[in-house]
DNA sequence: GGATTAATTTTTCACTCGATAAATAACGCC
DNA sequence: GGCGTTATTTATCGAGTGAAAAATTAATCC
């Protein structure tokens, strides 16, 4: 007997055939979903039928699962990120508590979904590299940006952020994803409004990085101007 | 052809019988580390090697692979759970700042740990309700009591926490359970030590707390002593 | 409308999975 | 030292896995 079934799951109604770019974009977008859901352990058989499609036909399209997964990532990483992210943060034409609030508001737009944070949890247990790739990206683009945008309001010379105030925006940053992570992940009823807790943390973020720079800027009133990465 | 190869790998060496409850722990033991790094989807098979042992002996002591991976849920969020934890917090001899430094400094010994961070990350995206349960012993028994001693640390009238501090409080905590994630599970360099994020972080936790006070404790002066929760 | 091209399905392979049943061999007891 | 108990292994089943090859069928072109 065939190892699957019609793929249309109805008998009879032949599947329409689409020309290559689009059945491509439409496997991959499934691909996203499914895998999502479902870990990338699962089969591609299982992602075939979510497609109404067989399971070889996939290989015509990716030469491997691996690659296919590969796409998945890019979607999800890369096609989802917004280049106003950065922008948001460093227009000195707002306060700085404005903007992040305002930044963090729209970062969470994207990442507070279900799809974006399950791949992102899954990719970072398989270790794979565009994982690290991303921190890295969300360190340069965003917490070192706000940490110099916070040491300008503060009327502090220009310096590149040491590893203390990285790691604590890091904090403040993971503990915001994770709120995500509560409400979609583990489902555990978040009920207050997210633009109040993310007001709150923002507040949390500016103070404790105020409190670091008393900490830090006594020793160095002038400061070596663009001394060496901290270190 | 047999399907496994001789246990040991090395030929001849015959595995030490050992009675049943030793043998059942050092399942157990193995399997928390083998299903950490691997994932749960991971064969029994491959576990079994690790052992030194074959498959279906797994089987004597199992009665199925989702049984030998309760236990290992239970090893690991029951096992490693510490009653001082609680001790910590609520002891009013010590600033709470202090006791709060003291408290994420033993918690963080336990789940800063390969084994514990990658176990709740899998079960977390696999959905399981001790996942859940977890969550809610970490509200109950770590960041309800903490804004309860804050509000105490601050003179105000007891009464229990609002969603909005109870949320502000999980973002902390997530940030710090972030940064353990990020040095664990990503391995992404953290180069700061551990004493000074976590101080940084509690720091900003009594800051956003004692500023949440403030905003909500103008209009119920006394207050409704034991009201109803809200929201 | 028949030939060409390319999208899709059918069939199949070699392997892995969780689990069961039966055979074997190490240990304790007397 | 033989015997029974039981820990452990051997062998096997049926279902599912990623992938390749070949057969089929829908769309396109002239």
């Amino acid at each position: 007997m065939p190892d699957d079934k019609s793929p249309d799951g109805t008998e009879g109604a032949r599947r329409k055939r689409l020309p290559s770019s689009e059945r491509r974009e439409e496997f991959i977008a499934k691909a996203v979903e499914f895998f999502a859901e479902e870990g990338f352990e699962s089969s591609t058989r299982g992602l075939a039928r979510r497609l109404g499609v067989t399971q070889p036909l996939l290989y015509r399209y990716f030469p491997s699962k691996d690659d296919l997964i590969s796409e998945v990532y890019d979607a999800v990483y890369v096609g989802r990120w917004r280049p106003e992210f950065e922008r948001l943060i460093a227009d000195r034409s707002r306060p700085l508590e404005d903007r992040l609030n305002a930044f963090y508001g729209v970062y969470t737009e994207v990442i507070f979904n279900r799809e974006w944070m399950r791949i992102y949890l899954f990719s970072g247990l398989k270790g794979v590299d565009i994982n690290r790739r991303y921190m890295g990206l969300v360190r340069r683009r965003i917490l070192e940006p706000i940490v110099a945008e916070a040491r300008a309001e503060e009327g502090l010379p220009e310096r590149p952020a040491t590893d203390a105030e990285i790691e604590f925006a890091w904090v403040m940053h993971g503990g915001i994803f994770y709120y995500g992570v509560r409400d979609l992940i583990y489902e555990s009823a978040v009920s207050a409004d997210k633009t109040e807790v993310i007001g709150d943390a923002v507040a949390a973020l500016l103070f404790g990085l105020r409190r670091r720079f008393g900490m830090e800027d006594r020793k160095a009133p002038g400061g070596p101007g663009r001394g060496p990465a901290c270190g």
